[in-house]
DNA sequence: AAATAAAGTTAACAATGTTAACATAAGAAA
DNA sequence: TTTCTTATGTTAACATTGTTAACTTTATTT
């Protein structure tokens, strides 16, 4: 059933789709309510039959987002095929590289002013499936096969997830002139925050990238 | 020679004093030019015979803004009376502190938004004010002590900044709950960051604070 | 004293998000 | 079918925003 001319049909998706199709190259500040208007060939308040005000569409963006961001994350966490060294690796630079590709929508899910709908998602949502949820969980793996040392996995999580954090925001916000210096940067830091989260009687080698190859009994 | 009435005499520096107590308690983004005229009893336009526009006030709050935080930063790190570990751990603290009491200075001065100026001041002031490459400057002179291992000292610099930029980040932009656990999760950061950036030879001793106490040569 | 520059005001602009009142289409109920 | 209701759109108006132009007043220089 093709709808046509006064109801649109599927406005409320169009709309999102587009805005994420702006966000892809311009920061979310300058998504207005025109540019969706114009994109779909409706009203400048059309929208309103669709969501309650413009900030209510970008915290659908933000929902929508996380599950993006923690689809590209948490299954390389909780693949348990794969060597637990080279999951912290490997999701660790798939968050960079999440970051680097979506730059605005990485500053709109981390961002401070929509952090009050980040909590409502974090609660409503399956815990487990969070990028953050995952990271733990595998830090708890590591600490019960007893390659992790023991300790907060809680404080542990939040260590790593700041590095990552801080350091993809540094690049998407203009520190750096990144791009051939990001692969020895991201190895140092892999390196750093492993041998801080490794326990005692393992030796951590290095050269890096390759997972549990790492880790040795120490002699 | 006191200025009444029609000309209020020191309005520029009016205008940023004002501004700088708003962000003190709100956003910049709420920082109209009402907000600044009525504070003032000024007209709304009267701030244009002082700044090009908007934009150009909160730009040079960010200029000021960095030297306030420079200045925060930076004369621990070079203190050459203290022992290097205290100074990093010190800076680190001094610096996440100084996020947790002016976040809204503190995302202005990082964030995106305004990147472009952050580079004109980075290149007009002088360089080595700067709390990056004084960091950068603290690190090398740990390599030539010995204390730190040899490496790009560039390198090492980011690794540390992200983290502590990523864990402020996180706090003041409400990823955590942290005030009663914020010590222990700069202790560990601060503990996995030393242990990446420490000479092979020297052996890291646990228990924070306390500076050069920590490093030991290894038995 | 006169001329000029500096620092303020007022009035108008376009753009923004938002709302109210109205119009049309779709689907359910008669 | 016809009618009622609801969903979904439009148009017109608002206040607020940053900004500019034209004008006024004060301060400074000549």
């Amino acid at each position: 059933m093709i709808k046509k001319d006064y109801h649109h049909g599927n406005l409320k998706e169009e709309f999102l789709r587009i805005a994420f199709e702006f966000i892809a190259k311009e920061d979310v500040e300058k998504l207005t309510l025109k540019v969706l208007s114009d994109a779909t060939g409706t009203s400048r308040s059309a929208i309103y039959k669709h969501f309650k005000s413009r900030d209510a569409l970008i915290e659908k963006m933000i929902e929508i987002g996380f599950k993006k961001f923690d689809g590209v994350t948490s299954p390389i966490l909780l693949n348990s095929e794969t060597p637990l060294v080279d999951r912290f690796y490997e999701s660790g630079k798939a968050y960079i590289n999440f970051a680097k590709e979506n730059p605005n929508l990485y500053r709109l899910l981390f961002g401070k002013k929509h952090a009050h709908i980040r909590e409502e998602i974090m609660s409503i949502k399956d815990a487990d499936c969070s990028g953050f949820a995952a990271l733990k969980i595998a830090i708890e793996e590591g600490q019960e096969s007893g390659i992790l040392k023991k300790g907060s996995s809680y404080q542990q999580t939040i260590i790593i997830w700041s590095s990552l954090h801080g350091l993809s925001s540094l690049i998407i916000d203009g520190f750096m002139d990144v791009d051939e210096l990001l692969g020895e940067i991201y190895n140092g830091l892999f390196e750093t925050l492993l041998a801080g989260v490794v326990a005692n009687k393992v030796k951590l080698l290095s050269s890096l990238p390759f997972g549990d190859k790492l880790l040795k009994p120490k002699a």
